[in-house]
DNA sequence: CTCATTGGCGTTTTT
DNA sequence: CGCCAATGAG
């Protein structure tokens, strides 16, 4: 039999102190158990196993007597818990030799802050004056009743554009999230909607006044009403009493509401383990301060230990070298020296391209080069800045029938459609969310804005019960397809199971969906997906709070599942690809306008999280690395004459004095970039002629 | 009041 | 191009 702690061998020192620190100690006060544990912040560069570490503290306090139950696990993406949970059990199976094969199991509370918001949320509701059975809107959703409030205080008819409903839902979500004043969200990154402050504060003010008559929730409203709750003393008291332990991963993405809530659970600091890197923080555009981990020591006093991970297990030394030399540039804070033992390996390639036609035969070639050698497709991932950078290598993959999974950028749940049908959903679980009636009723000729808002205002007014719709009286000419919701909705609401609740709606729905949309057969391919996916889940109401919370992710050329054993390519957008790791990497147009981003290059802060996402790129690989800079460069329609080429320059994360660290590929002779091809001018002119005359 | 058309303008990353 | 606001016909 193994020594109990086996699991402890497999680390290298900064791990296993990472791992254990303060563990032992409190584990060997009896009194107290692994309770006073006190803060722990680990650093841990790209690629120094801090999915391993944080996964081998959780199982190493509850091997040391912490109760599972009473941990709390708090990651970026619902898929994060998942993979470390399957650790933790792994971990604590081997270490037990499988005499207690549940122990992760029995960790109850893992998922992403907004996840286990909203789960204390529903716990506390009556606490709290919120309805239990609150829906949680996705950001379209949420867009959509912004611009309900913008029309009901007629703003829409001012003098001026006033700014559009996803621009009113950043800067709220940015004053609610970083926990600023409007005025200063507005100067700082909303300069030119300085004229609207009063009108914006008069639409959050019925923004926030329709979410809570719909008994409808918001993203931001999962952090906002959790950290409110927290700062009242008797539930903080009790929601804290529930974990002795609380660990977060990817610190250096969160934002002050989240480290206000954390602070509420453990205000001594005691139990509490955070991990991240400060070189990986890509999310300000979602308020995440880097901050929050710079600071995270000095919050607590004695201050919170700090553990550092160096030894890069990911990527071989030359790769490693070029992302140093990337990142050497930046203002670091807390400094780490990343080395690796992978010696070997060729350095990172920068491959010059004509243009992007250019760089996505390049990528297909090397692709299916690799797979000749032996590298299968999913051990290859190509990245991007933006989501539709991948276009052009999508229809070619399509074209040559590659398998791939794209990661980022427009998701399933955002096709028209589907969010027509999740209206439906969302509408039979709760009458008063209105943009969800909105949006049903709409899609009945006949029926406008207006007659739809009469609608909901009698449903307002008789009760919030979808009853009052039957003796709602339609125009004459959408009065069968309206008749025909009221029966569907009736027979869902009357239903006893959630199976076959989609399909009744649908028989309704598909009709309608043929009627208002094009190429309606992948459509309705798309909403037998949908109906498949909910087959998963219990309840309506935990279908759509799952699929708010935890939206399916990738989008494939092949809709459905990919099968288990087949092989696809990665798309992903560098957002999406945090803490994931391939054998060969390839990143798309690393030019100046791509990375950095022409739209985050105002002020300094902006420029250095773009340099950190192209390290975060580059540190995805092990083997092989490969940066494409195709020398033109297509916009698409800005301005003037529409798409046009400009010329880019190579990023400028990429110094003249660091190429040494890479090896390039198709550099042309000369330092001007390849002419376009243009069609041969139908003129001729003797040039020699010329010549001659010169020297006349 | 609805619906189709026109013209202007902005254009990333996501729980 | 694609989204959004404004406009005008029915």
């Amino acid at each position: 039999m193994k020594s109990p702690s086996s699991y402890l061998d497999g680390l290298n020192p900064a791990q296993r102190a990472a791992v254990s620190f303060g563990v032992a100690a409190a584990a060997g006060a009896r009194s107290e158990g692994t309770r006073s544990v006190p803060p722990l912040l680990v650093i841990a560069g790209a690629g120094t196993g801090k999915t391993k570490t944080l996964a081998t503290r959780v199982a190493h306090l509850i091997l040391n007597g912490a109760d599972p139950r009473r941990l709390l696990l708090l990651t970026f993406a619902r898929r994060m818990a998942s993979e470390m949970l399957r650790r933790v059990e792994h971990i604590c199976a081997q270490a037990l030799d499988s005499r207690m094969p549940a122990a992760a199991q029995a960790v109850e509370w893992s998922g992403t802050f907004h996840a286990v918001g909203a789960k204390l949320l529903r716990m506390y509701a009556g606490s709290i004056g919120l309805d239990p059975a609150f829906s949680i809107l996705d950001r379209s959703d949420s867009a959509d009743l912004m611009d309900l409030a913008r029309d009901e205080l007629r703003l829409s008819e001012t003098q001026g554009r006033f700014p559009k409903k996803a621009t009113c839902l950043a800067i709220y979500s940015n004053v609610v999230n970083g926990q600023l004043p409007l005025r200063d969200v507005i100067a700082r990154f909303f300069p030119w909607c300085g004229e609207w402050e009063e009108d914006l504060k008069r639409l959050f003010a019925a923004y926030v006044g329709m979410k809570q008559a719909q008994a409808v929730l918001d993203y931001d409203d999962l952090l906002l009403y959790w950290s409110k709750m927290m700062a009242v003393a008797d539930i903080a008291q009790s929601v804290a009493a529930r974990f002795d332990h609380v660990l977060v991963d990817e610190y250096q993405d969160t934002n002050a509401l989240q480290a206000a809530i954390l602070v509420g659970l453990k205000p001594d600091g005691r139990g509490l383990t955070v991990v991240g890197d400060d070189a990986q923080s890509i999310y300000s555009f979602r308020s995440a301060r880097v901050e929050n981990i710079l600071e995270f020591p000095a919050l607590f006093s004695p201050a919170a230990e700090v553990i550092t991970l160096e030894q890069n297990y990911r990527s071989t030394q030359p790769i490693l070298a070029a992302c140093n030399r990337v990142i050497e540039h930046a203002a670091a804070r807390f400094t780490k020296n990343l080395y690796s033992d992978r010696s070997g390996g060729g350095r990172p390639l920068i491959a010059m391209v004509a243009d992007e036609t250019a760089q996505v035969d390049f990528v297909v070639e090397r692709v299916l080069a690799n797979r000749e050698a032996g590298m299968e497709l999913r051990e290859q991932a190509v990245l991007f800045r933006a989501s539709q950078h991948s276009a052009p290598l999508e229809i070619e993959l399509f074209r040559r029938g590659i398998p791939y999974v794209k990661f980022g950028g427009l998701k399933f749940l955002e096709a028209g459609h589907v969010k027509d049908l999740l209206a439906l959903l969302r509408w039979v679980e709760n009458p008063r969310d209105r943009s969800a009636g909105f949006r049903v009723l709409k899609l009945i000729p006949g029926i406008g804005p207006a007659t739809a808002r009469r609608a909901l205002d009698g449903i307002e007014r008789d009760g919030r019960d979808l009853a009052s719709l039957e003796r709602f009286k339609p125009p004459a000419s959408a009065a069968p397809l309206f008749d025909a919701l009221v029966a569907a909705m009736k027979d869902v609401l009357g239903a006893s199971h959630w199976q076959g609740q989609i399909e009744r709606l649908r028989r309704w729905y598909d009709p309608v969906l043929e009627l208002a949309y094009d190429s309606a057969h992948t459509r309705l391919g798309d909403l037998d997906q949908l109906e498949r996916m909910a087959a998963q889940h219990a309840t309506r109401s935990s279908f759509l709070t799952d699929l708010s919370l935890d939206p399916p992710e990738a989008s494939g050329a092949e809709a459905g599942p990919p099968l288990k054993d087949e092989d696809w390519l990665v798309l992903s957008t560098i957002h999406s690809a945090k803490g994931q790791e391939w054998r060969a990497v390839f990143v798309l147009n690393v030019v100046d306008g791509c990375i950095p981003s022409d739209m985050a290059t105002d002020t300094a802060e902006e420029i250095e999280e773009e340099r950190r996402l192209l390290y975060v790129a580059m540190t995805r690989a092990r083997d092989e690395l490969v940066l494409m800079q195709p020398l033109r460069f297509y916009v698409r329609g800005q301005g003037y004459g529409g798409d046009r080429s400009v010329y880019a320059p190579r990023s400028r994360f990429i110094a003249q004095a660091d190429l040494d660290a890479f090896e390039l590929t198709g550099a042309p002779q000369q330092q001007t970039p390849v002419d376009a091809p243009l069609p041969a001018p139908s003129v001729n002119v003797d040039l020699k002629a010329g010549m001659r005359e010169m020297w006349r």
